[in-house]
DNA sequence: ACGATTTGTTGTGCCAGCGAACTTATCCGC
DNA sequence: GCGGATAAGTTCGCTGGCACAACAAATCGT
């Protein structure tokens, strides 16, 4: 039924609402307020019959997806509800990310509940793919140990600051890290640690936007920016990422401001980076390249003239890019991450200017610009709920006397 | 199924597979090399048993959706087989549009068949909406008398050069047409000959891709332009028609070139329409606004220098637009309707060459431009297929004793 | 203490697809 | 020309999964 060229038996129906039933379940946990629904509440929330939710749930509980509280009487009439919220210790999802200063992995349980990382810092430009992969390897293995032992592993999703083929396929182009066609995944899996894990590659800035949809206030539909060295964004419709016919969507660092401006290390002129990318502002503003975003902000409140106009200028830049990736796929809410987030405060200005003016659709529905609420490591988390959400795809695969591959 | 967030019951997995038999049957029929299969084929190509594809098979045509051709014994041993194509003369979808030069309906059956169209040419900029839709309206009920008496009438889809609202929502605004916050649905069924239909609107580029889904060799994923006075596109993705939150994606027309280009009728500076709309070029090659794209195509051909640098370019500046667009949505293949298609000549080699430099992906997957294969008035085409395909998503509304409106 | 009320469970009926026979209709070889 | 091979379409019993409804369990109010 999700594959609309397949045919539906009966067993496609219990997919469906086992599906059904527990992302009710997951969602309800991950709300800004919590709620822990009872049998009767996904039924009357979901449409099925009492009947036939207990029996999913059930099924659920045998295989560790959810788990009941003690029950709650809620000073109404009536036998009390007995709550149902997601399983602790049980599954968990492997969120690792490479990128230009640190790499790291973070462990997820099915609540979102962090269970545990493995950070180093470091500069990996124009690193070795071999050696940096071995020593996220080594990272993943340290975190496992950690790590309670009946804990299944539902697998792994690495981001990377690039241009990655969905699902598995290679890494084509990674040009701040100066990595060119590599094969990441067997890289990875060929270390102890990670050779026995299911391994997914993603682009950071996608991970990273769905983590903003759990974490941030920015709805369902939102185009998120993030700036670094080089500048990603991904568009979320609906809660869903789009990531375009390979996963390449959202490559607006790469995205023309003006034709005839400065070379980028694309071969391309005018690209936004050279006018909003971490370095590209730094240098603007006459800063060393090792200053933060931070020390940048604080120069601009200090009255650094030089440093103000560069974030104006960058902000404008800004501003061009996302008014057009606005107008060509229709998302009004523009989230700011990355160095964007600290440095949002003198963004957000030129940037709403900008889409005021350029974008068709301003008059009907006002651009409203808000800063990235993922935190630090956003992509890692986004990783990690990307492999949870693999598991919340197919439960079946995880009810024991399924046909699923997990005991 | 089809919406996630509702239980699946047995009704569930009947439209489900119908869906899946019916749309195998039209797809089969529609391709470059019409098929007609029959049940079994039906069976192993979509997985089904034979015995549930005959249940399903007799429900479509006692929908009147399908028809059964003679046996054709076909040189091998066995019982011959009955071929199943889709019933011609029982279904119908309208599809309308309202262009600055033109309005008019077409009428295409199950099979993708032209069964009759009325139009009429005109100048249509700054006119009166009510009046216009009431031409429209006249021009439907023609054409709905020429048609057979027990044809039944899915709908009809209206296409329109601007922001519309998804399904029936209000067009927001149409600036070649002076169009701003018009009513079309309520103004068209206003009259007789529309007062019982089922409206929808769309973009017109929009349905102009639908079209070229089915028509053209481009695959089933790609970007498709049309070039008028002003500029719009449409992203298909997997044979989908990607179209943002409210349905106003693509609006490339109004992308910037340049930031401090010449001032757009949108209020901005620089969008492409200023370099690469059909009155920008006949401008920029002075010629009277008059003039055809043929007229323009013939005047470059003959050597008229100023024609040919219009042409170019404005092919440099749809190229740095388009390059854009790939970058953000990941598409490779780009397909130049409206008046792009007789302009291709002129055009495919400055959009390569901006492809080829400001792509990222496009040392991967070599950036392909194509002339548009949906003929004229590929967005009535459009329109017509997009009323019809309400009918494949529901089939189960057209069989007889099932819940179905329809008797 | 007893009814009212809400939750969760259990059993029956039904629907839709599967699988395996069975019928129908053709071709092929002798 | 006639029987076997082959393939298409149909029929019939089986099974899985959900709805529906009655029932059991647990709490509150008076």
């Amino acid at each position: 039924m999700r594959a609309p060229g397949t045919p539906a038996r009966q067993g496609t129906l219990r997919e469906h609402n086992l599906r059904l039933v527990l992302s009710h379940i997951l969602d309800a946990a991950a709300g800004v307020d919590p709620t822990a629904p009872s049998r009767a509440d996904v039924a009357t929330a979901t449409g099925l019959t009492r009947g036939s939710v207990s029996a999913l749930v059930d099924l659920l509980i045998s295989a560790r997806l959810i788990t009941e509280l003690p029950p709650v009487s809620s000073a109404r009439a009536g036998r009390p509800a007995v709550p149902l919220v997601p399983a602790r210790d049980t599954v968990a999802g492997l969120g690792a990310e490479v990128n230009v200063d640190y790499i790291g992995v973070r462990a997820l349980d099915l609540s979102g509940r962090l269970l545990g990382q493995c950070l180093t810092s470091g500069d990996f430009r124009g690193s070795d793919p071999a050696q940096v992969l071995g020593e996220l390897a080594a990272l993943v293995r340290e975190l496992r140990a950690e790590l309670p032992g009946e804990l299944r592993i539902a697998g792994l999703c690495l981001a990377l600051p690039g241009l990655v083929d969905r699902v598995t396929g290679p890494l084509r182009q990674a040009p701040n890290l100066g990595w060119r066609d590599v094969d990441v995944t067997g890289l990875l899996t060929a270390h102890p640690g990670a050779d026995d894990l299911a391994v997914r590659l993603a682009n950071e800035a996608n991970l990273a936007a769905r983590a903003e949809t759990r974490a941030g206030a920015a709805g369902d539909s939102f185009v998120y920016v993030s700036g670094e060295v080089g500048i990603g964004a991904a568009v979320v419709l609906g809660g869903e990422v789009f990531a375009g016919r390979h996963g390449w969507a959202g490559e607006i660092g790469h995205t023309v401001v003006e034709p005839e401006g400065p070379a980028c290390t694309c071969g391309a002129r005018g690209c936004l980076e050279q006018y909003a990318g971490k370095d590209a502002l730094l240098r603007a503003a006459g800063r060393p390249l090792t200053d933060s975003a931070e020390d940048l902000v604080a120069a601009a409140a200090d009255g650094d003239v030089a440093a103000a106009t560069a974030l104006r200028r960058g902000g404008d830049a800004l501003g061009v890019a996302l008014a057009n990736f606005v107008n060509l796929v229709d998302v009004e809410r523009v989230v700011l991450g990355g160095i964007y987030a600290p440095l949002a405060p003198w963004l957000t200005a030129p940037v709403i200017a900008q889409l005021r003016t350029r974008v068709l659709a301003a008059a009907w529905e006002d651009a409203r610009v808000q800063v990235a609420a993922g935190g630090a490591h956003a992509a890692m988390t986004g990783a990690a709920l990307a492999v949870l959400r693999t598991v919340v795809e197919d439960p079946a695969a995880w009810v024991p006397d399924a046909v699923g591959p997990v005991s």
